[in-house]
RNA sequence: GGCCCGUUCGUCUAGCGGUUAGGACACCGCCCUCUCAAGGCGGAGAUCACGGGUUCGAAUCCCGUACGGGCUACCA
């Protein structure tokens, strides 16, 4: 592909961006990023109804935290602007003009009403129900007058009488064909001038230079039409491709029913941008099959759309988590420490000039808790007994260990032996704690389990030496002695 | 109704005429172990939607059927 390859992605900011979308963007981003070619953003703010200037920007913070950079669009500009469709208006009058100019657009009088009995009548029928051409037939002269008088029409496309199949070339689905006649006159402006939707895309996507068009599935049976718009303007074809819908856990579309469906949703669930990439990447192209954890970087490099899938696919929360996981663990501690603390700040457990402080103690944290976190939500709860001054004991806890057999003498003899100690890091903790399953006749479980609940509050914690070592002399002593009033010899 | 697209383990997928149908998530077992994880090893799981062809040979090519989805608006 050695021309230059411009693609857009062209959101409707009717709502937050959603894992679709994110796709369909992701897989534009690659492909531009594959070619060496143009990456454009094109907000698509047509309906006035329901575009807000909220979700524009909604919009623009998901692409961000992606890492989905586009080099022409909103903020960044470029030649081809403005990037937002409600600023293009004048274009698609120009593009009108043209097509009369051509011959290839006719004005319509039919009133909506009289559109639907003749839809409904022809539907009965059976086979195409497409507006019957009234107004097609009529003279020039007296479309000229009626529209003189004032008298309200749209503009309709003049499909061509004898242009027989329309066959393209889908880059992921192959040959497409469609037979022309099953092509309706669709209206290309309203009544009140606005573009439609097919006829606005059109003239952006020919006036944009747009060489290659992906998009979602839901478009297909819409190529026609604008395939027919192109030609009718005399505007070379783009390349199409055709990405499959993304599916509920129940094989039904994504919505609101199946829970998150936008990425900023996901990204307040803890999930890393870099494994929402990975895994929506994945939903529908595979680098080889094999290998299920790769980079950007790697995605950039390689994206094909001739790998893309062409079947639906089901989105699951459970390999995005697994996924999620798999980066978390991956961060260096440094980094980890830089994307925990905002889930801390949150929970209250600490604050900016608290990790300036100690960094240091941050940073020997920071790979206990990866290992055992899928998302970061859970980080508080893995590490809040390390922040707060005093713990409750769990209740199952204090029954299950506290109250076993050895517990007290366990925590009496850990407390003493630790409070010898004069460097309190992990291997001198856990030199010491060594001792004591031979020096007692206990079993390591119990004595490790006893000092656990007393020190943690619970049964499940980070490595204990570890968490003894990060939470200092003082504060294990006392909580050591606090547990033994529960404990049991 | 018409037109178009799709159908390989529960899920995401590899496969592009000859494979014991491969991998990943989830699941089960074992190992490691101070708990939980992580990790290692192993297992179960797909008559490739169904029916016809073509071929020496079909998950792979062709045609039907079924099921699912999309479009059929002066929404995008």
């Amino acid at each position: 592909m050695s021309e230059n390859v411009r693609v857009r992605f062209a959101p409707s900011p009717t709502g937050h961006l959603h894992i679709g979308g994110a796709r369909t963007a992701i897989y534009n981003w690659a492909f531009a990023r594959r070619h060496g070619g143009t990456f454009i953003l094109r907000i698509e703010d047509t309906d006035p109804e329901r575009s807000t200037e909220e979700n524009t920007q909604a919009i623009l913070r998901a692409m961000e935290w992606l890492g989905m950079d586009y080099d022409e669009g909103p903020i960044v500009g470029g030649q081809y602007g403005p990037y937002f469709q409600t600023q293009r208006t004048a274009s698609y009058s120009e593009a009108l003009e043209e097509l009369k100019r051509a011959g290839a657009t006719y004005p319509c009088f039919c009133t909506p009403a009289e559109l639907e009995v003749k839809r409904n009548a022809a539907r009965s029928k059976g086979g195409f129900a497409g507006y019957d051409r009234t107004c097609r037939a009529l003279s020039p002269s007296e479309a000229k007058a009626r529209i003189a008088a004032g008298e309200p029409h749209v503009w309709r496309l003049k499909v061509p009488e004898d242009r027989g199949e329309i066959v393209f070339s889908d880059a992921v689905r192959g040959d497409v064909t469609f037979p022309a006649d099953t092509v309706d006159d669709l209206v290309l402006v309203r009544t009140d001038g606005s573009a439609t939707y097919n006829f606005a895309v059109t003239v952006d996507d020919a006036t944009m230079a747009i060489t290659h068009v992906i998009r979602g599935d839901d478009h297909l049976s819409n190529t026609p039409k604008q395939i027919l718009i192109y030609e009718a303007l005399g505007k070379s074809l783009p390349t199409f491709a055709h990405l499959s819908m993304i599916l509920g856990s129940d094989g039904k579309r994504l919505s609101k029913r199946h829970g998150a469906t936008s990425v900023e949703a996901y990204r307040d669930l803890g999930y890393i941008p870099e494994a929402v990439l990975n895994y929506l990447a994945l939903l529908g192209w595979s680098l080889d099959g094999e290998t299920t954890v790769f980079s950007r970087e790697t995605l950039a490099e390689n994206f094909a759309l001739d790998r893309v899938s062409r079947n639906a696919a089901i989105f699951d929360e459970e390999k995005l988590e697994w996924l999620n996981g798999v980066y978390i663990r991956e961060l260096p501690a440094s980094g980890l420490v830089d994307r925990i603390v905002p889930w801390l700040e949150a929970e209250g457990l600490t604050d900016a000039a608290d990790v300036a402080a100690r960094r240091a103690w941050f940073e020997e944290l920071a790979p206990l808790v990866s290992e055992r976190i899928k998302r970061m939500d859970e980080v508080a709860g893995v590490v809040r007994f390390l922040f707060d001054d005093a713990i409750s004991i769990a209740e199952d806890a204090r029954e299950k260990v506290l109250m076993k057999e050895g517990a007290a003498r366990s925590l009496e003899a850990a407390a003493d032996v630790l409070s010898r100690l004069d460097v309190f890091d992990a291997a001198s903790v856990e030199e010491s704690l060594r001792t004591l399953p031979g020096s007692l006749e206990l079993k390591p479980k119990v004595v490790f389990q006893a000092v656990r609940v007393a020190v943690t509050g619970s049964t499940v914690s980070p490595p204990l030496f570890e968490s003894i070592a990060l939470l200092g002399k003082e504060r294990t002593l006392t909580r050591l002695h606090d547990a033994l009033t529960s404990a049991t010899h």
